[in-house]
RNA sequence: GCGCCUGUAGCUCAGCGGAUAGAGCGUCGGCCUCCGGAGCCGAAGGCCAGGAGUUCGAAUCUCCUCAGGCGCGCCA
């Protein structure tokens, strides 16, 4: 299959043939790396899953699989162990095949197509523009970008989305915030809103009114002048989180404004159509969803209340009845904030209604971050105005630091950053331990031009087997071997942390070769050029890994 | 009261059905005549919160208990 290792997929069909010749069915048999040194190379477990269906025991099986794998040219021994593992050790030959089959494949190397050309929607950040993103917000801006870019990598059709909500009574607040300190600049008595927003960065849409506007609407009556505060605070803080995003290397194919959904009826049509399949009623002049049947919650909610309006569940319902049918996605996947967890379930119940199946609809809850500043937690609250934004934190660690630690931990499990150590350029901070391996290699690659050598003119081929007799070198092509797996993980998981963590171990691997593997002082041609070529491979495979990360491979540091 | 998430090394966390549970940080001890020392090697450190099940086999699946976080509006 594309993308995956060529040898590996040769080795784990000859198990497989192995078993149909025993005359099972087919258990889609997997050779795997077994963790304790001494099991060999790779360990199958095929013996032991056989046993029922053949009625046969274990060992027996394993020994008949290993008579039929013995020519095989990759395998040089064969061992039934314990309860009825089949260990194999893999001869040099096969390591060559997996590095060479890295460098032949180039960047495609990984990308296994599990999508089939699917249509997917990611929708995340949708941050409603009443203030600045903070690092909330960030870390649902570089999962939900990273896994965009894992899903696109993996086959996918994918479209990333925003959806902005941008009308409502969050937004009437920030008008009226907006208003209050419009008056109060220009020396006028205001009334700021009970839940008004304190943030400075009111003052300053404020300001810039004023600079435009100037006085003009001290005379007018407040609520004349209303829609023009909300419009253009909105608007506004809306401009400053888009750019925030560009800052952050995350990029949207849509911005899905909420408006849409009332202007053109979408709403009222989700609202009848529920209603004409009965599951919806009238009740104390409000619309009601049968929750209570749907899923079993505790009650029914509401759609539209007594005075006419719809909630935002309303809106939501329609909204995702235009993801699901008008837009026609396979998958929808939402990222949302951990607090809006107890909501999940009744958006599958509305999904459920509307006829398609709720399990194509994933939510990737968010926990909350703990920002750390000398160790201490930094307590936050966009209301009352005391946050750091993203982007005061992307200025002080930087926008490849700031993504890695969102992404190394899993997304539904609080996380501390700790800011002093994501400002170190040092050992400490895994990004720079990832990232020097690959500045470390392009400079043995400059310096191997330096001293005369022609890349171009490398032979992906040419990797000899003996170089596998040293353990680091071994291990590497081993981990190398492991990349395509690693992304289906990320994938099939939506967990952008297989990816930190494999990166992470194949850095760590590498140096650990490069310690005991010299390759430009290497007097045997072949040799170096095979180490070279090591060398290249594990280069690109960082580079695609942290692409997928949305982290640069810098050249140099 | 009901529901969701989380309890794994001193700390932060991987592992989510396989054979002796891993990594980073921290601690201690080593390694530069040498391609990038922002690196490497080694040591110490664990009843996988507790209990009961399922399985040939459980940190992993099921149930119960305990602890922490969060959610249960005609809010968004």
């Amino acid at each position: 299959m594309y993308g995956e290792n060529t040898a590996v997929v040769r080795l784990n069909e000859a198990l497989n043939n192995a078993v149909k010749a025993l005359g099972a069915e087919d258990i889609n048999a997997e050779f795997e790396r077994p963790k304790h040194e001494g099991h060999g190379d790779r360990a199958a477990n095929a013996a032991m899953r056989l046993a029922k269906p053949l009625k046969s025991k274990p060992r027996d099986i394993a020994e008949k699989i290993a008579e039929s794998l013995k020519n095989e040219d990759v395998i040089t021994q064969t061992e039934i162990a314990g309860p009825g593992f089949l260990n194999v050790w893999l001869s040099g030959k096969f390591y060559a095949d997996v590095v060479s089959d890295v460098l032949k494949q180039g960047t495609a190397y990984g990308g296994i197509n599990l999508g089939q050309n699917r249509k997917v929607q990611v929708e995340f950040v949708s941050a409603n523009p009443t203030g600045p993103l903070h690092i909330g917000h960030g870390r649902g801006a570089a999962v939900g970008d990273s896994v965009a870019r894992i899903l696109a990598f993996t086959g996918w059709d994918v479209q990333r989305e925003y959806y902005m909500n941008d009308s409502g009574l969050q937004i009437d607040t920030l008008g009226r915030s907006t208003q209050a300190r419009y008056f109060e600049l220009l020396g006028r008595e205001s009334n700021f809103p009970e839940n008004g927003y304190k943030g400075a960065y009111i003052y300053d849409v404020a300001c810039e009114i004023i600079a435009k506007e100037g006085e003009r609407f001290l005379d007018v009556p407040e609520s004349d002048s209303l829609d023009y505060f909300r419009k253009y605070a909105a608007s506004t803080i809306m401009q400053g989180i888009r750019a925030d995003l560009e800052k952050f290397r995350v990029k949207f194919d849509n911005f899905f404004p909420e408006g849409y959904l009332h202007e053109n009826g979408l709403v009222k049509s989700a609202m009848d159509d529920l209603k004409a399949k009965g599951y919806a009623y009238e009740q104390d002049g409000a619309l009601w969803f049968r929750t209570e049947d749907i899923i079993g919650d505790d009650k029914d909610r509401v759609l539209v209340r007594a005075n006419g309006i719809p909630t935002y569940y309303a809106s939501d319902i329609a909204y995702h009845r235009n993801k699901f049918i008008t837009r026609n996605f396979e998958r929808v996947i939402d990222v949302w904030g951990a607090d809006h967890h107890g909501y999940i379930a009744r958006v599958k119940a509305a999904i459920k209604a509307m006829g398609k199946n709720p399990d194509d609809f994933i939510v990737l809850l968010i926990q909350l971050v703990n920002l750390l500043r000398d160790g201490k937690i930094v307590t936050m609250s966009t209301r009352q105005g005391e946050f750091i934004t993203l982007s005061d934190v992307l200025d002080e660690a930087g926008v490849d630091a700031t993504r890695f630690f969102f992404l190394m931990r899993r997304s539904d499990s609080q996380l501390d950053f700790d800011l002093d150590l994501a400002k170190k350029q040092g050992s400490e901070n895994p990004v720079y331990y990832v990232q020097y391996a690959h500045a470390r290699i392009s400079g043995i690659l400059r310096e191997y031009v330096n001293r005369g050598g022609n890349l171009d003119a490398l032979d992906p081929e040419n990797i000899p087997a003996e170089i596998f007799g040293n353990k680091d070198a071994k291990d590497l092509a081993d981990v190398l071997a492991q990349y395509p797996d690693a992304v289906r993980e990320a994938s099939n998981d939506l967990a952008p942390q297989a990816l930190t963590g494999y990166v992470l171990n194949l850095a760590g691997v590498f140096h650990s070769f490069y310690n005991t593997n010299r390759i430009l002082d290497e007097s045997d041609e072949n040799i170096r050029a095979g180490r070279l070529n090591i060398a290249r491979a594990v280069k690109l495979v960082i580079a695609s890994c942290l692409e997928l990360l949305g982290v640069t491979a810098p050249e140099r540091m």
